[in-house]
DNA sequence: TTTATTTACGCAATCGTTCCCGGCATCGAT
DNA sequence: ATCGATGCCGGGAACGATTGCGTAAATAAA
């Protein structure tokens, strides 16, 4: 099934003139004359011509669509973040093109091809959770490829990035767990490789110390896939419950650590807050319709999506190479709510 | 910020042979020796050239690329149903473009012009709340443009659609209320225009009067925005809750609309399913985790999403115009959770 | 040996658009 | 009347890849 379109040939033909002229008098330049303009202009709308933007792509050199990979589009937090991106975009005149690396390297590094061969002028990822050899993503960095990186960071690369403040979330969480009374706070965690499981992890740990509780290694416990198999975070529960001294809280660290974690203490009949306190990242907007009311660390998703995205429109859009790169670090908001408040402190 | 990349007038350079040869050799043709095949594979390995796929849309007229149009992409469904799109499209070879339409008409028109002109070699929609005039994809259509409609569809339009069954996941919903011994059964729901709202309202008056219970108009509450806009929310409840006789259940259209009818009651201090109950449309994952936990219908938003991407490239793929089309209707599911089932009940 | 056939490659057009370059009027100035 | 300037427009190359056609050399068939 093809479908046939109008082309400045057809103008042309129309017209007896030639391509450049329409081409020309399409783009107002000065040296067509006015009547010759307005003829064309004429027929352009009569015909509903459309200028084609993938000639213009070669022509040009760039597409103007960007690429974005992220582990999974069906994740509150992500699909936040799409918003943000394509809201920028489309204000600029660009086409977003989405692939989801499903967490795993593979398929990040055949996303990465496929998008940049040319047929998009920047990229936009956050790592996915295998990702541990940076060389694809180098390459690309390294022949002057305009890359921004969100929430999952690396360090190898030298370029824009936007990242939550991560310690600072994690510490919030934590302390708030032991203002209000909990001390063996475990922490139920993503793949050690991953920037944000340092940074929250770092922060956990800081806000234990700071507070005179030591940290133990058993309380913490790594989801490679971050719950995308959720017999991972059965396991990674179970785990603190075979422990001789079982927590007493769980700080979660991402979206479906967070609900994965409620579904299974659930399932194991336990009391949320009174046998065990609950805190975790998660971008839900229904945190306070469950039972208990949830907190959470929500992340500025949406600003997160637009300023990364200004900052590849900048490198794509900048005449000269760049230089120097800025990280930008938006905050995160503890929302306080139910599940991490004993009931007996609420009385007093 | 150029980047070049390599090209087969590179290699035809650096093995001193012409393009077409080059070109030939990377394609297999019979045409070309063995060892000139190797050389050319060597040399394009080594300068790792990839082909551009922009040229190869421009001489193909196609882009292997296909559009997507949706309300809103953070929102469970959506996402759902963007995920399956992107797999299978995945699969075949296409990239897909994302735009959202945020439920308005020109939002949709403008989206629609943009994906049209050529870039996308088709298009999948969910229609905007708004859009009630379907000219803007008409003329699309009748230009020989592959169209495939999915939840949100149009009977003006002859193409492929692929839907739920709207009518059955509302009958089911409702007569799961009256046997559960509700009898004045509230619809809080989308706009009139949408198809989904027809079908959905139309399953639920035949569920209320199959069982011998009026439709009574003052127990439907249209949200235009379907629930974008929270203010709407909180009026249809308003409504219903100025009524003489007050409902003793709501049955919700939409995601947004089952969770922000829930907020509403529980911020008027309502307990669910005692004082009223509560069922909607939804494809939230933590409804079990919801006080109360939720009954909800589940629509199967991945199938949906991979049936039309399906159906959309056996249009785009067709070497003949195609002039029967298919309607797929998929199964929703009603999961039975507290939310809808009084205490009493359950102690019998 | 001559003719026919195959092998292996190059030339050039094509997709839709832009833009450099060149050229023909027309007009004013000399 | 001649020259230069200006206004206005067309020809054609280019972007990267594919492909029909032409053709030289090598081989096979006569």
């Amino acid at each position: 099934m093809k479908f046939e379109a109008v082309t400045i040939k057809d103008i042309a033909k129309a017209l007896g003139i030639s391509t450049s002229t329409v081409s020309r008098a399409l783009r107002n330049s000065y040296e067509i004359s006015i009547e010759t303009k307005q003829l064309v202009l004429d027929c352009a709308e009569k015909l509903n011509y459309r200028p084609n933007p993938i000639a213009l792509s070669l022509k040009e050199r760039r597409s103007r669509s960007i690429g974005v990979v992220v582990c999974e589009i069906a994740n509150n937090f992500f699909s936040q973040v799409i918003n943000g991106i394509e809201s920028i975009a489309y204000d600029r005149g660009y086409n977003v093109i989405i692939s989801q690396s499903r967490e795993s390297y593979d398929r990040e590094v055949i996303d990465l091809q496929y998008l940049a061969s040319r047929s998009v002028d920047g990229l936009l990822i956050s790592l996915s959770t295998e990702t541990n050899d940076m060389s694809h993503l180098k390459a690309l960095h390294e022949k002057g490829f305009p890359i921004v990186f969100f929430d999952r960071i690396t360090e190898e690369i030298d370029t824009h990035k936007v990242i939550v403040d991560n310690f600072k979330g994690a510490y919030d969480a934590t302390e708030h767990l032991i203002k209000n009374g909990y001390r063996r706070i475990a922490a139920v965690t993503n793949s050690e490789f991953l920037s944000i499981t340092k940074e929250r992890m770092a922060g956990y740990k800081e806000a234990l110390q700071m507070n005179g509780i030591k940290v133990q290694d058993s309380l913490i416990q790594h989801c490679f896939y971050g719950g995308m198999v959720s017999a991972e975070i059965e396991e990674a529960v179970n785990n603190l419950f075979t422990l001789k001294q079982k927590p007493d809280a769980i700080f979660a660290t991402s979206d479906k650590l967070t609900t994965g974690c409620m579904k299974t203490l659930k399932r194991r009949g336990l009391k949320i807050p009174d046998d065990i306190a609950l805190v975790g990242f998660s971008n839900t907007d229904i945190a306070e319709l469950i039972d208990p009311p949830l907190t959470l660390v929500r992340q500025p998703a949406l600003e997160m999506g637009q300023a990364a995205t200004e900052l590849l429109l900048q490198l794509i859009e900048s005449k000269r190479p760049i230089t120097s790169f800025e990280k930008r670090i938006l905050t995160p908001e503890l929302e306080v709510r139910k599940s991490s408040i004993k009931m007996d402190l609420i009385a007093l």
